[in-house]
DNA sequence: CGGTAAGTTGAAAAATCTCAATCACGGTGG
DNA sequence: CCACCGTGATTGAGATTTTTCAACTTACCG
């Protein structure tokens, strides 16, 4: 099974290769990490067998559990002790299911609740007046969505699922309440937080010093760390999103995108099969975002 | 008074002019902003009335009071009704000076504070491993430092005073523990962090998306806005950064940086002198910024 | 008043974008 | 089952933007 990428994936994992000297080896890799993760499909089916749905519409509403979601490593209740995990399951209090190519939320609605991905994959763009779009990121199983919304009580950019999805659902209120009870919650919350601002802080590194191979191998070693840290080879993947929109967040248009994977390819640092790509020389691309003039 | 612009500025207030579609009017101008804050030489002159310190260095250990500070309008206590924000003179606990060029912290130092500008102006930098550096935000009075530190319990930049400078240390354990008791600053707290994950969105977008001109445009407006929520005027500056300085943040060379000032000022848009700035036609770099096509 | 850091300007090189043609693949309907 | 369609991906060639390198000017500090 060369491309085993299925639907899931973890929590803010900053730019490791970026933020660098700023940061420890990156939390070691997660080794603990429960079973890895299944996909989407089997999720769904051990879903069918524990609480009996009757139909995939229902799964929505059902009763979730962090305490026994087998994200809880790598989601919002990462460090919570046994007791204060299952307090958590009073607050979030649904699922919802979003369809690959529909929006989770828009800039402008009302801000009620933040999300984490469940299954599935999503990235988030801003726009500005004149039409202009930037892809701020791309989340994965784990991930939390929303955290821009808290500032202005509405949300200030589009989710949009690449791929059939689910989240759950965390109503605002109830996580800030939670929180000033439970000093581990508020602390999780927080480093979620400040670890997207420092993660922005790599982008923001990326666009403005790096040159278009480097944006991409740095993009590319960041995704295989991310899978790594949910189960996944770290050596194959399936894109899920387009030349375009890797374009759009790593500042560069489709075109020099696509050139530059056919490069890598020449290169022997990739095997590219459209969306299929395979890491040849995981070393040659790290290299390639380190020795800025080499 | 041509180039009024001391050492003064505010919190966190996006990209108004990128953020765009995604946020309202961008919060009323604050129109009522106490008296035009005043100078750092002024402050401290106040300081020095009240509170009676022998000598500038004393002035670092003294007892400050947000409910008193003329910038608690633009800094964390925003929002906090009297009473609430009389308990975070408690929190509060002292100031530090920073002479321009020294550093507040540097990334991999221990996380103790958080820290609000008082007067000065700061640059934080992220670094690569290769010794890439990106200037990742200026920071002027009323806006908080060090937020990046949560995720790791480590500071991820270093924060470098342009100019000299003065801020208040917010022990981070202390702002934990009162926005556990007071919803509030709970708020108040988390929405300044999210108002950060916002503007990263902005400089994405800008360093994403946008051409040199319209970049050193945004970058304009944007410093304008703020200064002018401090109560400077908004047609002229003085620039705190050097043009490598401007181009590292806006991922552009110095020499570009330099080159469009020029062209700005051949166009008629601004009168450059080395530092000094001023805006002669607002509407025009509004445009620029605007009118991605045209 | 000199030395140094910062800023400006020019010309050529390099990177990226634009426009355009073509290819690949997944799904659909005959 | 297969041809066709549409979206996404690739590739080429020329245009544009930005960078690089270098010379020169200006301002500031002691």
């Amino acid at each position: 099974m060369p491309f085993d990428t299925p639907s899931d994936a973890s929590l803010a994992p900053l730019w490791a290769p970026l933020a660098a000297s700023t940061q420890p080896p990156a939390r070691p890799a997660r080794a603990s990490l429960t079973p890895p993760i299944v996909s989407q499909d089997a999720q769904r089916s051990i879903m069918d067998l524990k609480e009996k749905p009757t139909r995939m519409l229902k799964l929505d509403s059902l009763k979730v559990a962090c305490s026994s979601c087998n994200l809880r490593e790598l989601c919002l209740p990462v460090g919570l002790s046994r007791s204060n995990l299952e307090k958590l399951d009073q607050m979030v209090a649904s699922r919802r299911s979003v369809k690959r190519g529909e929006a989770l939320f828009h800039a402008g609605d009302p801000f009620q609740s933040l999300y984490a991905v469940r299954t599935g994959f999503f990235k988030t763009r801003v726009s500005s007046e004149d039409g202009r779009d930037q892809v701020t990121g791309f989340q994965m199983a784990g991930e939390l969505l929303g955290l821009d919304a808290i500032s202005q009580d509405r949300h200030t950019c589009d989710a949009v699922a690449l791929e059939d999805s689910q989240v759950c659902v965390i109503p605002y209120h109830r996580l800030e309440e939670l929180s000033r009870e439970f000093t581990e919650l508020q602390s999780s919350f927080h480093k979620i937080m400040s670890r997207e601002i420092v993660r922005d802080h790599g982008v923001m590194l990326l666009l403005g010093s790096m040159r278009a191979e480097e944006r991409l191998a740095a993009f590319l070693l960041n995704l295989t760390q991310r899978l790594q840290a949910r189960g996944f080879s770290p050596s194959a993947l399936i894109l899920r999103m387009t030349r375009e929109e890797i374009g759009s967040y790593l500042g560069l248009k489709l075109e020099t995108v696509s050139r530059t994977f056919s490069k890598f390819q020449e290169d022997g640092l990739l095997e590219v099969k459209q969306r299929q790509i395979r890491i040849l020389n995981e070393d040659g691309l790290r290299r390639l975002v380190n020795n800025s003039t080499c």
